[in-house]
RNA sequence: CGGAGUGUAGCGCAGUCUGGUAGCGCGCCUGGUUUGGGACCAGGAUGUCGGGGGUUCGAAUCCCUCCUCUCCGACCA
């Protein structure tokens, strides 16, 4: 491509919205520009990006034995309405009703379309296993977008949806998917890992997501360092304490603590440290019946714990999705205000987290403002009932699979793959007839890369002061050739000309700056900023040997090659 | 949704408090001089000051209203 007749629409300045670096880079490249709140135009260098992964991501499905298709982003409501999803689904979920009245959503997924196609085409056992697949584009209504293409509320996203006739064969695929998985994001050249995760609410049995590890990901994923271990801190369990809870060795005592509301407050007035501490937080509980009133319930956490809201909205007793008290309710049915509570004779449900439930002689609220409880003990001073893990791991915690001890790393999340089970093929009654005649509902299992984000990711992982650095395999071009005083010598236009004709012959993606009046400064600046990974700086001065100049977008110094020798050294860095 | 901010040229911003008819830097256009890391000189174009309504002789500026975009949002017991 001759950068004359190719948008280069860099940035001097980042513009004041960008948040995230990912996002500054993308505005200032020139990759992406907004439209509206959450939606974005891709420009020409980012849609080359944007087709790179795609085409990776594609290949490798394909590799996989599945099939692509293509589904419409315009769903009717009916189908939505057979899944029961038209209700549970939130206001994320773009409704709207065409001329006829009738209702439609844009589609923030496609289990139901898919399964619909399935169940009018396949009827027989023998047609399964299948996957089919798509690269679409989906819209989900966020509350919040945020961080540019990474959180938009119009974004790509490769679905694949498998069909199967029995668990066993949903297990196989969902691990050929695992490898294709790791097959891609190998390829495309990013740091990242499969962990554990929860299923959250598309359902299922069993799921891992695949993460990109940046520091400024949205999630926290958690090793171990004596085995695989790797999961997401919402699903990683904190395995109960083995020690004995060791003898009350203090009464129990009543002290004044003004004006202390936070642990911080409570250890600095009374002299503790947090971890002998415990906080208890008030949530709703589920109503016994319709129409009443949610009961409130007690979490009580050691306080240099956090809740972990995912595990505490699982419990029987705890509503879903987890939602604290008000703290007018709070007031009035416990005599407290928040930052005064404690387990001590609390009259509702309350729930001990496995390491509160291990302290001896701590720190509690009095449940009375303005004072706390010193020297508490369990079943002495207060009841304990029901211990459950409600609480984040944090490092150093021994690891669930008791190989090792845990730390922790942020992570973006680019895939998930889950198996789904038979949620959706039983609503739309999907089935096939098995090797005795009789009907039975499908398996399935589900397969996403948010593939826009994808791209984000591997800037927030690949960049510098100066710009993005690509990896090889998704650069919008690999090499950048740089002419000097192309509009005064024909010694460097000719050589340019025919190494930007080698290139293209040799099947490299090449951006020559072909532009006349181009100062150096500005082109070196323009494909630093736009992460080309490799460039060649031709002179006259160097043509005088024989010699241009070559420098990988992460070399510090650049380095004379013989001109004749470009192309074959250019390879060689491409090719790893 | 709640809270906080914001909106002035393509981008980054000043001007608003104290009303007098809009400016700076970058970018863009023309001509020239330059050219090994974001050039210099000279000339030039570009704004319904987010929309609507009001106050006023006069509104970017004051008042009302609608909208946009951004940030934050129970981890506290």
């Amino acid at each position: 491509m001759r950068a004359s007749r190719f948008l280069i629409a860099t940035l001097k300045e980042t513009p004041n919205d960008a948040e995230v670096i990912s996002h500054q880079l993308m505005l200032r490249a020139g990759m992406i520009r907004k439209l509206a709140s959450g939606l974005y135009t891709w420009l020409p260098l980012g849609l080359r990006v944007l087709r790179k992964v795609e085409a990776i991501v594609r290949e490798e499905m394909n590799n996989a034995g599945a099939q692509e298709m293509l589904m419409p982003v315009v769903q009717p409501a009916e189908l939505w309405e057979e899944s029961g999803r038209w209700q549970q689904y939130g206001p994320e979920l773009l409704r709207i009703t065409d001329r006829h009245d009738r209702a439609f959503c844009l589609g923030p997924t496609h289990e139901e379309v898919v399964t619909d196609m399935v169940r009018n085409e396949i009827s027989s056992y023998k047609q399964l296993p299948a996957t089919y697949y798509q690269i679409q584009t989906k819209f989900r209504d966020e509350i919040r977008p945020r961080f540019g293409v990474m959180r938009s509320r119009e974004f790509i996203m490769k679905d694949a949806y498998s069909f199967h006739a029995s668990e066993e064969c949903l297990q196989a695929t969902y691990q050929v998917m695992h490898q294709a998985y790791c097959n891609i994001f190998d390829r495309i050249g990013l740091e990242y890992r499969p962990v554990l995760a929860d299923t959250g609410s598309i359902g299922g049995a069993f799921s891992h997501e695949f993460h990109v590890l940046a520091a400024s990901g949205e999630d926290a994923i958690v090793f171990s360092d004596g085995s695989d271990y790797a999961a997401n801190i919402e699903k990683a369990e904190a395995l109960a304490p083995t020690s004995e809870r060791a003898q009350p060795s203090q009464s129990m005592t009543k002290v004044a603590t003004p004006s202390a509301h936070t642990i911080e407050e409570v250890c600095a007035q009374l002299a503790v440290t947090a971890n002998n501490t415990v906080k208890t937080l008030i949530v709703l509980g589920e109503a016994e019946e319709q129409d009443q009133t949610q009961p409130l319930v007690a979490l009580v956490i050691r306080g240099d714990h956090d809740l972990n809201e995912i595990k505490a909205e699982k419990l029987a007793g705890v509503s879903s999705p987890l939602t604290f008290a008000p703290e007018d309710r709070i007031k009035s049915e416990l005599g407290a205000g928040v930052g005064s509570l404690g387990p001590v004779n609390l009259p509702i449900l309350t729930i001990v987290d496995r390491s509160a439930a291990q302290l001896a002689d701590f720190v509690c609220g009095a449940n009375e403002d303005g004072f706390h409880l010193t020297g508490v003990n369990w079943e002495r001073d207060a009841s304990l009932s029901r211990t459950e893990d409600i609480r984040n791991v944090v490092a150093g915690d021994p690891s669930p699979d008791g190989k090792g001890s845990l730390g922790i790393k942020r992570g973006i999340e680019v895939g998930h793959i889950f198996q789904l089970g038979t949620k959706y093929s039983k609503a739309l009654n999907a089935s096939v007839l098995n090797e005795n005649g009789k009907a039975e509902v499908m398996t399935m299992g589900c397969y996403g890369i948010g593939v826009t984000r994808v791209v984000a990711a591997a800037i927030e992982q690949n960049h510098d002061d100066n710009g993005i650095i690509w990896p090889n395999a998704i650069a919008p071009f690999q090499v950048a050739i740089i002419p000097i005083n192309i509009n005064k010598s024909d010694a460097v236009r000719l050589a340019c000309e025919q190494l930007y004709a080698d290139l293209l012959n040799a099947g490299i993606d090449v951006l020559f700056m072909d532009e006349d009046k181009a100062r150096l400064g500005v082109m070196l600046a323009n494909t630093e900023l736009m992460g080309i990974p490799h460039r060649i700086v031709v002179g006259d001065r160097g043509l005088e040997n024989g010699e241009v100049e070559y420098k990988g977008r992460r070399d510090s110094e650049s380095r004379q090659l013989p001109l004749a020798g470009a192309i074959t050294h250019l390879q060689g860095a491409l090719a790893h």
